[in-house]
DNA sequence: TCCGGAATCCCCCAAATGGGTGAGAGTCAG
DNA sequence: CTGACTCTCACCCATTTGGGGGATTCCGGA
């Protein structure tokens, strides 16, 4: 929506500026998508061509206008940022999505780029991070912020947890008993106490409850 | 939502409206403070006067320019939003706080508004839905959202957590033991054992595993 | 083909946890 | 003053949990 703020002269005599860089703002919170277009529309060389407030949306909304760039939050009722990039490239495999995240928590960091996603901002980046990500991101760059590089790097530290692992820690967190856990995925006790062996130390945690503040706290397992 | 429609005309014979409402903005995320500007200044009869990216600035800022309103984020780094509502109001009682948040946790809704916020929306709901809220609270009213209002019944309902079982669960969440809540804490263990039982009951869940993840679901604790 | 990782299961055992019950001291409001 | 609440501690006992081994099968990569 380019109300007021784009008197950006898109007909004017561009100097050195190619042609315009076409953003698809991806964002559940109105307020911020606000911000977002007014942002945007007040850099000279990109516009707003389209708004979502959600991954379907925004995947209908793709193939219409084919943006050049995407600016994706991540989490978002219904489907999520990580899936709906994921579907935007496989129709699209060009597709430069950015991700736009409050969070920098490195599970959901590392699902971002493994969905594809060129980069991965924080909302409480300064707007000029975020303009010129969206310039080197139009022009091939795929790199990103130094603190959000470096939850990447912690989480490589961090032994990768098995399916199976993952399984055990989800019902943990919601509170399941090793019986219950055991019954739900048909398996025995003895290989569910198994599992929380390996994961109290790749998590180096000392019991369950430590398991599943990790778990939170590194967006591991989503809460709801 | 009113972009292109209200050149609002601040000078033009203006029927009804009475003066403008000055609003002062509070969020540390720069494009969520820019899409709120934004949405203020495109709404007839108000403005923003100043803007705040944490609780300490929020504070000298209102003294500064003695906002009718003050809209405000609630986590951010630093001092949170219910501490510089506190702080604020303190010195100018009649201030009147709008709370924005991302989460509609009951404890912050209610912290917020124990604080002496007027009302407490979410960042997901629509822009009309802001704008009403600030002349309503200017108006001097002070009702809360629906959604927002059954959070807090939620709230009610649940049994109010003593002090010292706060203190309990926020050992717990930190992953330690019942030995070493006790000695943290100078009690027995007994009396950790004892707290953790009510605590229990009141959260309605069986184990500490289900205390830890209410106490985040529900913003009881925060994580970090 | 052989190795390693993953998943499955088993045993033993000590420690931690959780449930039930009771009870004394302090505070605070009606 | 009395009742309600909170905090404190104690004891008993069953269950759960977690740590230490070890074993099997299966699968995919070197």
């Amino acid at each position: 929506m380019s109300s007021e703020t784009d008197f950006i002269a898109p007909t004017m005599g561009a100097p050195k500026t190619g042609p315009v860089i076409r953003v698809l703002v991806v964002d559940d919170h109105p307020p911020m998508r606000m911000g977002l277009v007014a942002l945007i529309n007040s850099q000279p060389g990109m516009e707003v061509v389209a708004e979502a407030s959600d991954g379907e949306e925004a995947i209908e909304v793709y193939d219409d206008v084919r943006p050049d760039i995407v600016l994706m939050d991540l989490r978002m009722p219904g489907m999520g940022g990580a899936e709906a990039i994921l579907a935007i490239r496989i129709k699209h495999p060009d597709a430069r999505v950015i991700v736009l995240s409050t969070y920098d928590l490195d599970e959901d960091i590392h699902r971002a780029i493994q969905s594809g996603a060129k980069s991965y901002l924080l909302k409480d980046m300064p707007i000029e991070d975020i303009a010129s990500t969206i310039r080197g991101v139009h022009e091939g760059d795929a790199s990103l912020p130094r603190p959000v590089a470096e939850r990447l790097t912690e989480r490589s530290q961090r032994q990768q947890l098995t399916e199976r692992e993952r399984d055990v820690l989800g019902f943990l967190v919601r509170g399941r008993s090793n019986k219950e856990i055991a019954s739900s995925l048909c398996i025995s006790e003895d290989t569910v106490k198994s599992h929380l062996k390996t994961l109290f130390f790749k998590l180096k945690v000392r019991d369950r409850t430590g398991a599943a503040v990790e778990a939170i706290r590194h967006g591991i397992v989503h809460l709801k």
